[in-house]
DNA sequence: AGCACGCCGACT
DNA sequence: GTCGGCGTGCTC
């Protein structure tokens, strides 16, 4: 039997939203046909990259029906174990397209069909003969002596770089390169520093005993599966657990990714991971280049950088030596997806580390239940680090009854007169109220009509500054209107308090301070949040006015006091995380004050003081929050202690949407399985972007019941020819609501 | 999702 | 008479 007949037909994966494979017919001369390979083809009319899936003998398909491969596209597989499986766990489990899954774990260029490798500018350098050169021996050829000249004071030049400083090059470089004085290269793609020959490395604080301990337990089975939730609180050292690991690994030749949340990401980070772990690192998040991600994709898939630091996407990079896989801020949203495949980064990583058979570690001073349900379940092995050191408190926190008091501007008299002993003090305030702009409503004083936004359910927001009101939700923007469009009436008032209200009303009432505004509109301008960051840190800024962004990651030693100002709609929200998110925000806002040797207080503004959720926030007892929390999950049937599905749809019309949501629960009813289907309900924003949108969840106790159903459903729903009016997802471990 | 094919309105 | 609107069917 002929060898080459063994392969006729591949199963093909194409990047398109369909949730199945293509067969392919493999042409004899192409060889053997491998798995994570990249092909073009035609699809349908045009001409696609796909990638190979898997190879058979036989197609359910006439082969008179098969297309060919057309080219087969580099000699090596792109995708390959253990990150091929990860991919198409991924899509399974998240029941997306293998085809877009396979896309998204790797760089653009390559989906575009460029070689693996990316293409660097050649570099020229002097060879050994060049470098003993006396350059005044070429002193009837000025062009070669200068080109020599400027090689011995720089190592390496690209033509660019010789182009800035000298003109018709070319033709003496040509001269330079026949006598073997210069040789050209391939420019190493970085300037990779092994570790033990780096200089300029930060020395090690010494560990204390419990983070040694948690060093021990986990390099102690670095050759195997384990995932270890890192507990500790804001200074407690968690960094110095990562950074200690990774060069232990970095030392055994092994590779680390370390995934952080995305506002974490920034050059102070990578620097600071620098200074301890060297230069062989990259960073890898969505504000690269489509370059810039190739080269660092190929780097990490080579084995040629020790270190990979990302953000969500950096998930499925693959490592030639993987050693650890560390997660830091675990409880954070921005690790889910939220559109396309909507996966979880460190569920997704939780099972990459399984694939790859190496331990992972999951940080956060605020485990998210679903993490401490595994902890306490003993499927995860929980590692706590106590607070470091002991001069360095828990703060007060306090709550201020808004039921009681009068908020001016958004701000209540004891929060204020708080702020104003912080000053006398010479001490740093933090504001924290999420809410952009300066006034989330624009009212009418005669007939009480308000601004809406055409495209949402939703109030303009009032920018003043710019004098225009925006919607928050589609980003719709107009110059603030001078009178009502219902009654006529001149009188508009903004109504309820933005960081920019916040902002103005602080610099009114304290003159003297130097109040400093940190959200997403202050610091757009490239540069501005470092340089209100830097005046947070160094303590010029007295007053810190913010969204989220104040909330993650940032240190700011002189800040004694804190205050969270706009908490009561997630006291009744609709999601039943809102809780959990409220204690994870004051926990890291918390974590912000009294950081040295001063002790903070936290000023909690609401007008629901007695509501059960502050008793817990207030004693910062984690263990008691998750136990309590937990026995409500049970008692509801909610994850973790259920496993949900959200199924939205969206339609331009208002009833499409739901209506073809009742369809899919009739439909799904009828499986008869042992699944729970809520009613089809329009979305908590129902018209949002001019779209109206509608959800109804799935939950079961059994995750595999749970996905059988699913996959009927989806099969049924694919099928549908209402399909075609509505955008339909499904979100599997669903975290956002809206 | 694309992209073709197909059948009905207002324009060079 | 055609350019183009988006309904619907398919993609190995």
């Amino acid at each position: 039997m002929a060898e080459l007949s063994h392969f006729p037909f591949v199963k093909v994966a194409i990047p398109s939203p369909l949730r199945r494979c293509f067969d392919y017919r493999w042409p004899a001369a192409f060889g053997k046909p491998i798995p994570g390979t990249r092909v073009q083809l035609f699809f349908g009319s045009r001409r696609v990259v796909g990638i190979i899936e898997s190879v058979m003998q036989t197609s359910d398909l006439p082969a008179t029906k098969l297309k060919c491969v057309e080219r087969v596209l580099g000699e090596q597989a792109v995708l390959v174990e253990p990150t091929l499986s990860l991919a198409r766990w991924t899509a399974a489990y998240y029941h997306h397209s293998l085809g877009e899954v396979f896309a998204m774990a790797l760089p653009l260029a390559l989906r575009k069909g460029k070689r693996a490798m990316p293409e660097t500018p050649l570099i020229y350098r002097l060879s050994i003969t060049g470098q003993i050169l006396d350059a005044n021996t070429l002193q009837r050829a000025p062009v070669q002596r200068r080109i020599v000249t400027a090689l011995q004071q720089t190592p390496f030049m690209t033509a660019n770089a010789l182009n800035a400083e000298l003109q018709n090059w070319r033709a003496g470089m040509k001269r330079l390169i026949e006598q073997s004085l210069v040789e050209v290269a391939e420019q190493t793609l970085l300037p990779t520093q092994p570790l033990a020959h780096s200089k300029a490395l930060q020395p090690a604080p010494l560990p204390t005993t419990k983070q040694q301990h948690a060093l021990d337990e986990i390099s102690a089975n670095q050759n195997k599966f384990g995932c270890y939730v890192l507990h500790g609180v804001t200074g407690s050292g968690k960094t110095e657990v990562y950074l200690r690991l990774a060069s232990e690994a970095i030392e055994r030749g092994k590779q680390v990714l370390i995934l952080v949340p995305e506002i974490a990401l920034t050059p102070q980070l990578l620097s600071r991971f620098q200074s301890r772990l060297g230069n062989s690192l990259v960073s890898i998040h969505s504000g690269l280049t489509d370059k810039e991600t190739h080269i660092a994709w190929w780097l990490a898939k080579t084995g040629q950088v020790s270190v990979i630091l990302g953000t969500r996407s950096a998930v499925f990079t693959p490592m030639l030596n993987p050693g650890y896989i560390m997660i830091d801020e675990e409880h954070d949203s921005s690790y889910k997806q939220q559109d396309g495949c909507r996966y979880h980064a460190r569920d997704v990583a939780v099972k990459r580390a399984s694939l790859e058979n190496i331990p992972i570690v999951l940080g956060s001073a605020t485990p998210s239940l679903e993490t401490m349900h595994n902890a306490l379940s003993g499927r995860y092995k929980l590692l706590t680090l106590p607070q470091r050191a002991a001069k360095s408190r828990l703060p007060d926190i306090g709550l201020i009854d808004l039921s009681k008091l009068k908020a001016h501007d958004g701000l209540s008299q004891p929060l204020v007169a708080a702020i104003g002993e912080t000053l006398l003090r010479g001490e740093q305030s933090l504001i924290f109220l999420n809410r952009r702009g300066f006034a989330p409503m624009v009212i009418c004083f005669q007939c009480h009509w308000r601004l809406r936004c055409t495209h949402c359910d939703a109030n303009m927001v009032l920018h003043q500054d710019r004098n225009r009101v925006r919607c928050h939700h589609c980003g719709a923007d107009k110059p603030k209107p001078n009178q009502c469009t219902d009654c006529g009436n001149k009188e508009l008032f903004p109504a309820g308090a933005g960081t920019q209200r916040v902002e103005q009303a602080l610099k009114d009432r304290f003159r003297e301070a130097n109040v400093v505004r940190i959200d997403r509109d202050s610091t757009s301008r490239k540069g501005e949040l470092e340089k209100r960051l830097a005046q947070a840190a160094d303590g010029s800024a007295d007053i810190l006015v913010g969204t989220q962004m104040l909330s993650k990651g940032h240190h700011f030693p002189n800040v004694t006091t804190v205050g969270v100002v706009n908490v009561d709609q997630s006291l009744f929200s609709v999601d039943f995380r809102s809780a959990e998110q409220l204690y994870q925000l004051v926990t890291q806002v918390a974590g912000r004050a009294g950081r040295a040797q001063k002790k903070g207080t936290v000023y909690i503004q609401t007008a629901y003081p007695e509501n059960e959720c502050f008793r817990l926030i207030r004693t910062q007892n984690f263990d008691q929050f998750v136990q309590t929390t937990l026995s409500e999950r049970r008692q509801a049937a909610y994850p973790p202690l259920s496993y949900m599905v959200l199924l939205r749809a969206s339609s331009k019309d208002p009833d499409t949407a739901v209506q073809f949501l009742r369809k899919a629960r009739a439909t799904a009813l009828n499986f008869k399985s042992n699944v729970k289907i809520t009613d089809a309900v329009d979305s908590p924003l129902a018209k949002k972007s001019g779209r109206y949108r509608a959800q109804l969840s799935l939950i079961s106790n059994s995750r595999k019941t749970l996905h059988t159903t699913l996959d009927q459903l989806i099969d049924e729903l694919e099928n549908d020819k209402t399909s075609r009016k509505v955008r339909w997802s499904v979100d599997v471990d669903p975290i956002d609501f809206y």
